[in-house]
DNA sequence: TAGTTGACGACGG
DNA sequence: TCCGTCGCCAACT
């Protein structure tokens, strides 16, 4: 059962999400015209409250970086799994941001 | 009820 | 080019 709550839109679009791309935080506010970057990183923090699993991991900020991961459970837990993905992390950054960067 | 916070982004100096 | 500040809007205390 589907809301109309923002989160529940950020929470269907990070799950469009396909392995082996990322997307930003910037790109889901401004297609999902939540007016802020801001409350998606807020849906993506309750997203562990979900009952659906929610691959936040392949949200970053604007610069590739992974700011998010120190909100999993495991501080390392975010990269290992986009490194699972294919996606090459280096210093936090996602290498190749660009090629990798997926939009809606 | 009001104030503060927050996984960010854009702009100015 | 790098650092600092402001703005977004909703949820939490």
């Amino acid at each position: 059962m589907k809301e109309n709550n923002y989160f529940q839109k950020v929470y269907d679009l990070t799950r469009k999400i396909p392995a082996g791309k990322v997307t930003t935080y910037g790109i889901i506010a401004t297609y999902l015209e939540l007016g802020s970057a801001r409350m998606v990183g807020w849906a993506l923090n309750k997203s562990f409250s979900a009952d659906n699993p929610v691959p936040a991991h392949r949200v970053v900020n604007r610069n590739g970086e992974l700011t998010g991961r120190n909100h999993f459970p495991a501080p390392g837990m975010m990269q290992k799994l986009l490194e699972s993905e294919g996606i090459k992390i280096e210093d936090n950054k996602i290498v190749d941001f660009k090629k990798k960067l997926w939009y809606p």
